[in-house]
DNA sequence: CTGTTAGCGCGTTCAC
DNA sequence: GTGAACGCGCTAACAG
């Protein structure tokens, strides 16, 4: 921080004048007479006084900033969420500090720690894969810090949450591909204690149920680490018989590596078997052939998250709610 | 902020002690008895206590928070950088506030007027595509905030920079290209006045003349938005006579399109033509042939960028250095 | 070793 | 309308 800065406490000696004068003058108060305001913003003008954030922030006791906790920053979907944020935050004159947890529950609750020492006035968390635990947040919202919830959640904790459809990206996805006259649909879905695997699954069952087809065991494999599983899964999908005639894929970097080995098989997609993804990658559009995938709305997310977090920091004792955005399918060739 | 919160002032009456001997044992002063600053320890501990970050700021003259300026975090390499930044930043105690220029002077100008109105420490900024003047950051300066460039660097503006030696990344590639037998190479470069370009350019100008192979201006096709112009580029370097035997592409997405034009006209890679690429974006370990490409080191150019900042920000007058990354050549399928 | 005093830059009473 | 005085939570200089 710079010393050199110009204070109110300058501004008032150059005018002769005290030190709440100026800061009234400033803060456009209504009891000040026009012309002393108009020589106090004059001279603040030609010095380029600057508000010290720190010290208002102290007697003000607010911030303006906002913790954003998020698992993976490369993650397109999670960049594009944070991108939401920062636009909404900054229109609201909200700084966003972000840290990383990169899934791991330590690394979680120490960034909570640090955001929260830095007196962040709220916090926008999507917990890690690890995490399951409330009582950490507990702590957190005991100290009066808002808290909002966005796409990972955890359903035991109490507080606003954003969160996509999940359940209904997946419905719609499988309902297409029956609509293409698929019969026998596969499902590599991921570890069950993820919420994520959840909601995608029972999406899938939901589907099929609705449409009057068998839910076969067989064809719901367990890709516990997603993408690193996902040629397992897939090997083991194409053993089963009779043969299915579709892949439902709990997101596209699993997709891309069926699509592969698909295609090393020397099996036809979307002829003999159709694929879908999940997610939208930017990678769904460049493989070949370009996969279908259900769009979630990471910016959405953010700026929806963002704006109620803000709203909570205003008006304290919001109720909380869970706000369910909408999936879009987008249909490539992988299903056509 | 919380207004509840317990203070040194609270310690220190329930122990019947100064304000200032309880301030010393929290801060681990030297000239403290050992049994007081136990006494004080234990108290803080059981009442939770936090010290609060702003007040410490506003007499220690410093936040402890770097401002980033990134053009878009979306984009996988800067992600990468960002990751490295925070990284080295919560190392050293420091938080990190970003904001998005998304490629726009405006932006970049407003946010980094936020982040300096928010006494950030320093400034981390890779600068816009519209940006070319410097005058916005010697105001930075002189206001005694170190900046460091990083990636999109302003060559007018004299401050640590860490670049990514894009020139001999280029170079090597092509030089690979020749190796493997290549003598019509082409090149889809960007505008004229993108640094990016010019260094990729240089690159590919440079392994040519080091292997004595011949220039040929019909080989160079300007991509003016990169990947949106890729096909443009790619229908017209396969319309020249004699017919080219490898392209080297100013992007990875570039490159993918390329790809699946070749592929669409029946024309083999890399059998009749070999295709690199430039990011190791995710991408391109997923198109069909897996992409050959040149790897920017992102985390790495965030850690030193930060690394360089926290220097300058500790010990005043740091020389002025410009580092300069190297980058690895990723050979896949697309040209072995 | 400890307490007193004096700020950091600003907002907010309360008299005048 | 304006100024003096105090406080936000903490550090630092100085006595003792």
């Amino acid at each position: 921080m710079r010393s050199d800065q110009v204070t109110i406490k300058d501004l008032a000696r150059l005018l002769n004048i005290s030190i709440s004068t100026v800061s009234r003058a400033l803060r456009n108060a209504s009891d000040i007479n026009r012309e002393t305001k108009e020589a106090v913003l004059k001279l603040a003008e030609e010095l380029n006084y600057e508000p010290n954030f720190i010290a208002q922030s102290l007697v003000k006791k607010q911030t303006k900033m906002i913790g954003v906790i998020v698992p993976a920053i490369h993650s397109n979907y999670f960049s594009q969420a944070l991108a939401g944020m920062t636009d909404v935050a900054s229109e609201f004159n909200y700084h966003v500090m972000f840290c990383q947890s990169n899934e791991t529950l330590a690394q979680e609750i120490s960034s909570i720690k640090k955001l929260v020492a830095s007196n962040v006035e709220g916090l926008l968390v999507s917990v890690s894969k690890e995490s399951s635990d409330i009582c950490e947040f507990e702590k957190i919202r005991q100290k009066g810090i808002p808290i909002v919830m966005y796409d990972r959640i955890l359903n035991g904790f109490s507080c606003s949450k954003v969160i996509v459809d999940e359940y209904e990206g997946a419905y719609n996805a499988v309902k297409h591909l029956i609509r293409k006259g698929c019969k026998r649909i596969a499902h590599i879905t991921g570890p069950t204690d993820l919420s994520v695997s959840v909601n995608r699954l029972n999406g899938y069952l939901g589907a099929l149920k609705d449409h009057n087809l068998p839910i076969d065991p067989d064809l719901i494999v367990i890709a516990k680490a997603f993408e690193e599983n996902a040629l397992m899964a897939v090997k083991k999908i194409m053993l089963v018989k009779p043969a299915v005639d579709a892949i439902f894929c709990i997101n596209d970097l699993s997709a891309v590596i069926v699509l592969k080995y698909l295609k090393s098989k020397g099996i036809k997609v979307p002829e003999d078997v159709r694929v879908v993804g999940f997610n939208d990658d930017p990678v769904s559009g460049y493989v070949e052939p370009s996969l279908t995938t259900v769009m979630q709305p990471g910016y959405e997310v953010g700026k929806l998250a963002m704006g109620i977090l803000i709203d909570e920091i205003q008006n304290k004792n919001f109720p909380c709610q869970t706000f369910r955005l909408r999936t879009k399918l987008v249909i490539r060739n992988s299903s056509k």
